[in-house]
RNA sequence: UGCCGGAUGGUGUAAUGGUAGCACAGCAGACUCUGGAUCUGUGAGUCUAGGUUCGAAUCCUAGUCCGGCAACCA
């Protein structure tokens, strides 16, 4: 267990930061922002992303602000910004009184604009959409100017007031740079600054018809709060040079735009296209499925805070367009669970066993461990009689050799009570499933030990039928057969139609009053999170986080490989 | 075909002119009242070709391959 806070990589955004200060270029100062635009969900990409910048404002003493990108009033909406502001602050992070709406600049913007175009370095432009393509032309060649790029100044003033003011429809107009139209940079072509858009913003209303773009308004975003270290991700590269220009011809505080690659999973997708698709497709249950990588999901699957951040420490930072395996994932929430998770019986797939010489009206309770990696989680009862529910995996009438469990004439012991020996196996005349299975357990053997320290390999989890419960399980599993649904041509052709299995669990008592929100290991099976949507007192719900690591199964599926 | 970025074991990352290291995954073993956890061991890598240098993953040159960019999205 030595992964913990093991020396953090100085990876290339620390190396900046260190030069920065030792360089005094912001006199110490590390602000930085996680600036999501509210039309979406955040997934684990975003997660890094939050870590990263939450990450290196902690880290240095400085502070981060959470700001809502809100731009494009048709694509955002209110319920989205509640939703990231409680899955950042749920992925462990506090951004303190930092928290900000791009459209709380917009007043400020709007002077910006009026001054770059009193320095003759904006215009209205009336081309449409289509006739710009037509002048910006393709990156190999010059593109033409535009028929309205040198009108005066005092027009141009006059016109963007008009715009604001509402005078125009839709599309007619919009306020453009006058950067190079010779730039082998599309972006430096001329861009849009401001766009005419009649539509209700979630957080200014009506007060706006004229709405700033991505890339004028981001970077005074950043300017106007003092932001020392602007990270974003890779394909935002090529819109440095606009950022740098805006700002230096405005001559206002210029913070350093840091691109990083942003983090690619095996066996998932995480476009927002994508996750909307299979959403609204259907595919899956919702935005907080448990089998998606959105920070919802995540958390109806048992995935802990400490588990993503620790995660995202783990994948390291860097400009290369990685994909990293989801076992790496998997690895870190197994790490948290192991130590956090208190221990369980429950089966799933149930079948009864009858201790034949056991009385028939006689009960006991044996003592459990609540946590063998926590002593401090102390121990419980769990009740135990004649009849039992053992799984039906850990019982074989003909077993391949290696086989530990339960099978006609074998000895296995019982998690924490004591040790039988399969007498008898009665089964179904017609179908040939086994009904029940019968055993003589010894009783020298009570509580689990081996009375003349004799070697039972095999230790078998059950429940008492008399006194379990009833709770269902849902079976979580990738959500894709392919390692990179991206890949193909429709990733949705590559489904995963085991994704998702729900089965009728027979559990022990302490698993009844399960809290919704609770983390569980059930012992020999996996990892489970009593979901705290659908579960309810005296009916828990339980979703498999992740199946514990399986050698046996794993040694299975080497030799039918072979 | 223009510009920008990138390339280290299967995967992710470190080494910033001086012994290519770590983690995940794999394999083998030890231990175990979870076939869990833990522990030990082990295979596997610098895109290619030149050059500079006592010495190159690192610097230079040329090439190869991969990613991004042509919304009034972010």
């Amino acid at each position: 267990m030595n992964t913990e806070k093991a020396t953090p990589g100085r990876h290339f955004i620390r190396q900046i930061i260190d030069e920065d200060n030792r360089t005094g270029k912001w006199g110490g100062r590390v602000v930085t922002r996680f600036p999501p635009e509210p039309n979406g969900y955040l997934h684990i990409g975003h997660a890094k992303s939050v870590c990263l910048n939450f990450g290196m404002a902690r880290e240095y003493g400085g502070v981060c602000h959470l700001r809502m990108d809100d731009t494009n009033p048709v694509k955002e909406e209110m319920e989205y910004i509640e939703a990231i502001t409680e899955d950042v602050r749920w992925l462990g992070f506090d951004w303190g009184e930092h928290f900000y709406y791009a459209s709380d600049y917009f007043e400020q913007m709007y002077e910006y604009a009026v001054e770059l175009i009193k320095q003759g370095k904006a215009y209205v432009c009336a081309l449409s959409s289509e006739e710009w393509k037509e002048y910006r032309g393709v990156p190999e060649r010059p593109g033409r100017e535009s028929p309205h790029r040198n009108r005066p100044v005092d027009e141009n003033l006059d016109l963007f007031a008009r715009m604001r003011a509402g005078e125009f429809p839709n599309g007619s107009l919009v306020l453009r740079a006058k950067m190079d139209m010779a730039s082998p940079n599309l972006h430096m072509r001329d861009l849009v600054l401001y766009r005419i858009l009649h539509a209700r913003h979630p957080h200014t209303g009506d007060l706006w018809c004229i709405y700033p773009t991505y890339d004028y308004a981001h970077c005074l975003e950043d300017s106007i709060e003092g932001i020392t270290h602007s990270i974003c991700t890779l394909e935002f590269e090529v819109h440095r040079p606009p950022y740098d220009w805006i700002l230096d011809q405005l001559g206002i505080h210029h913070p350093q735009q840091i691109e990083f690659a942003r983090l690619n999973l095996t066996y998932t997708v995480m476009s927002k296209r994508k996750l909307l698709e299979l959403v609204k497709e259907k595919h899956v249950q919702g935005w907080d499925d448990p089998r998606l990588p959105t920070v919802r999901g995540l958390r109806r699957r048992g995935v802990t805070p400490a588990s993503i951040r620790n995660f995202c420490e783990r994948v390291g930072v860097t400009k290369y367009d990685s994909l990293t395996d989801v076992a790496l994932l998997e690895h870190c929430i197994r790490e948290d669970l192991n130590k956090q998770a208190p221990r369980a019986l429950a089966v799933l797939n149930p079948v009864k066993l009858v201790i034949e010489n056991y009385p028939e009206d006689a009960e006991e309770n044996f003592e459990a461990v609540n946590n063998p990696e926590d002593p401090s989680a102390g121990t419980r009862k769990i009740p135990f009689c004649r009849e039992l529910y053992i799984d039906r995996d850990d019982f074989m009438e003909d077993p391949p050799p290696k086989y530990f469990r339960l099978a006609p004439g074998r000895e296995v012991r019982l998690r924490y009570a004591g040790l039988v020996t399969c007498t008898d196996v009665a089964k179904d005349a017609a179908t040939g499933e086994i009904r029940e299975i019968r055993c003589r357990w010894d009783p020298d053997s009570r509580g689990g030990a081996a009375p003349d320290g004799r070697k039972v390999k095999g230790t078998i989890h059950w429940v008492s039928a008399r006194h379990a419960g009833d709770a269902e399980v849902r079976l979580y599993d990738r959500l894709f057969t392919v390692e990179e649904p991206d890949a193909e041509a429709d990733y949705r052709a590559h489904l995963n139609p085991d994704s998702l299995k729900t089965v009728a669990a027979k559990v022990e008592p302490a698993l009844m009053e399960a809290g919704p929100g609770t983390h569980w290991q059930f012992e020999r099976v996996g990892y489970f999170y009593a979901d705290h949507v659908d579960s309810r007192a005296g009916s828990p719900v339980f979703n498999r986080t992740l199946p514990l690591r399986d050698s046996w199964a794993k040694s299975r599926e080497r030799s039918a490989e072979r």
